[in-house]
DNA sequence: CGCCATCTCTGACTAAAGTCAGAGATATGC
DNA sequence: GCATATCTCTGACTTTAGTCAGAGATGGCG
């Protein structure tokens, strides 16, 4: 009955109508959408002036009206920027504070009522993240992080649940070697996050070794960013940073149940070698020369 | 990491800014955004002006104003209604039609390029539908078919297919007893279809029969639409047609492969009874009194 | 036919968004 | 230290969207 692209066209006229809905509950409040989306950033955490408007799109003079209108409400508070005397910071007064938590509590009671009336949750949550992340797919940023940080124990959580899932057996860190954070930090290795709009949706990690090579450890990418190329991102950003750390071998341990991954490491110059270490879980071991 | 809410309101953010891009996309020819929907609105088919407005949201001044500044272009013509001269009806013109065309293209080719940069179609475009569904599911209709329209076809071709994975042995139209389409057209039964923005996204069909009572047939709910109660609903509406024709007793056959449905026929008034026909697939009946 | 309802259109507004040029303050590089 | 770039702000617009009241044409119904 339908073709893709007629499927993604019903898709947007869905989603065009929905987010106009959303955007007019905005209004309620008696404040224009502009002023309303610039309150918001700044309660978001968007404090420099330049960085609101560059994140919506506004012209310099309507951003500054629109800041002013705010301050005269007594919402906000613009300052000058501490290393920069000509940008400004702007900070929500307590009002402010008062009239972003309403609108967040607006936003929160949304997106309730919409779950609310849907009785297959997990599932329209998981096609959410998926849309999310493809839509998002250009901001997702890789950072280096350290790998006891809260995102990077996400990811690691999220990964060992996945191994959990795949492996017949079943997947148990104590058994595997849980490599010690100092060596997936800088200089001896490091660790990387893909973020996609605050939420991790990958990691990987450059584990340094004694042994005159480094490791390639903990390549995830979640379920709802599958497609997006992310593990061949994150692989290509792992290797520049063991490039720059003066590492010239990488190696690595997988699972053939892991097809995907294996896939990716072959397409991208690695090689197949030998076992080189007694963990339980691998059953395919690869290197590449940088 | 993230909170069903936070998922839903990630997804918003994502959406948004996408349907921003989107709409900005559509001022690319030189023509204010209410013009451009209207002249796509007609050229997607629907030329009563008073359907339009109401379709659009618009203010009949306004509505006004942009079909005058389209006919000024030379894209649009309106003329009296046949039955009614306060209505009118607006078509396009050669020129218009052209740029209706360019629209067009623009969109598929921005729907084109949204799915050429995902390596997992299907399971995006699966997310896709699931969400516009949920997004639309106030404004789904239930209409009454010809059980050979094309809608119907669609549907009934979908629930084979489904069966076929669900039944271990598979499932083959013709082992089963295929409803004569006449059995499902009034005054002996009737078939309904569930439309969400022009896709059909569930069946069911009332099948007259020549002993005292009449059949449930061919109650589907696309994937896509699970989660949204489209079962229930199409049930009740089978049921108020079965009554409207004077109908006092309702029978079905189904598989226990089918849990859901099997569930539903439960909580909603219907009983067990034993195999009132010898059709292969089925292995529980039901029966219910009106 | 007359009355009232319905539909479209016009005029006269307002509000919001967006544009553009230039001024003033501050940083940066040579 | 000076020229140049950067950032914010103000004034002076324009465009788009939307609102409201009322006029004019037509339809439905007793």
């Amino acid at each position: 009955m339908l073709d893709p692209v007629s499927r993604v066209r019903r898709f947007n006229r869905a989603v065009t109508s929905a987010v106009g809905a959303l955007d007019t509950s905005f209004l309620g409040r008696g404040r224009p959408l502009g002023a309303a989306r610039v309150l918001n950033a700044i309660g978001h955490g968007r404090s420099d002036v330049a960085e609101i408007r560059d994140y919506l799109g506004l012209d310099s003079g309507l951003m500054s009206r629109l800041l002013r209108n705010l301050e005269d409400e007594g919402l906000v508070e613009t300052n000058a920027h501490e290393d920069d005397a000509r940008r400004r910071v702007a900070t929500l007064t307590r009002a402010g504070r008062r009239e972003f938590a309403a609108y967040e509590a607006l936003s929160n009671t949304q997106a309730e009522g919409f779950l609310a009336q849907h009785s297959q949750r997990e599932a329209l949550l998981a096609a959410m993240d998926m849309i999310a992340s493809a839509l998002t797919r250009e901001r997702v940023t890789l950072d280096e992080m350290d790998p006891r940080s809260e995102e990077a124990r996400y990811c690691l959580g999220e990964y060992y649940a996945e191994l959990g899932r795949r492996f017949e057996q079943g997947f148990d860190v104590s058994l595997s070697r849980d490599p010690d954070a100092k060596d997936m930090r800088r200089p001896r290795g490091t660790f990387i996050v893909a973020i996609s709009d605050t939420l991790p949706i990958g990691c990987v990690g450059l584990k340094g070794t004694d042994h005159g090579y480094a490791e390639i450890k903990r390549l995830w990418a979640a379920p709802a960013a599958r497609g997006l190329r992310l593990g061949r991102r994150l692989m290509d950003a792992a290797e520049d940073a063991a490039r720059g750390l003066g590492i010239k071998l990488l190696r690595l341990d997988t699972n053939s149940a892991l097809a995907e991954a294996g896939q990716l490491y072959r397409r991208s110059g690695w090689s197949e070698i030998p076992r080189f270490n007694d963990d339980p879980y691998p059953d395919l071991f690869f290197e590449k020369h940088l």
